[in-house]
DNA sequence: CTGTATCCCTACGGATACTG
DNA sequence: CAGTATCCGTAGGGATACAG
């Protein structure tokens, strides 16, 4: 397999992916905004069962780390757009190759969790 | 980018996938018994900071999941092996993917980061 | 050697209600 | 519309000590 020696270490380069995938929401966000700029309110209803609180922290996140832009229109009532930037619409690829996998081998990996409980 | 509809709802395969590989410490297990089978001490030297505890947890959630086993040696002192299934070692594919990704663009993250706070 | 048992603690997610 | 403010409960990680 060819992986770097302490590849994973905690404070490596993959953690800082990991740790952002990893999280419940982020990439259903990413994938929700893959079409295009959303509105606050079109990601909560798009994105069923999230509170504005968590939308908003998962938001804020991206924005951090340059993965999403926030535009703000100076209109009543307030409209805030949110798009990916190009690194974010980059992180479709790694995205991608983790759903391809999975729909290979998640069912797999369900049955062994059954037949291990059962 | 062509994602399926809804490729990522809260219990699709893909979550399975990434509520495993976004645990802390799963990956650095699976790539530590890369190369081989190791006992239980020497995951615990090999992976700095990890406490028995949440190997333990680890290792039966991987067990669970089928993508790794324990083998008992009944031997004085105990001996115990674990080794990477082949859906174990499948599962170092995605996780490299990850791994280059990141390598491309984690740097990018972190300076994003550092002036959104800065 | 290979784990358990126990305790602690806090970080995070969710619910709800409210504001500019 | 686009968030904030509060409160809460809990799951989960870490430290430490102990057991088979």
């Amino acid at each position: 397999m060819d992986l770097a020696p302490d590849a994973f270490a905690r404070d490596c380069a993959s953690r800082v992916v990991l740790d952002r995938i990893g999280d419940r929401w982020t990439v259903l966000i990413v994938v929700a905004l893959s079409d295009g700029a959303l509105r606050f309110s079109q990601l909560r209803s798009k994105i069923e069962g999230i509170t504005p609180k968590v939308l908003t922290q998962t938001l804020r996140a991206l924005e951090r780390d340059g993965l999403v832009t926030r535009t703000v229109f100076a209109e009543v009532p307030p409209r805030v757009e949110y798009e990916l930037t190009d690194l974010g619409r980059d992180l479709l690829a790694p995205i991608d190759a983790i759903r391809v996998w999975a729909e290979d081998h998640a069912a797999r990996i369900v049955a062994n969790r059954e037949r291990h409980d059962g």
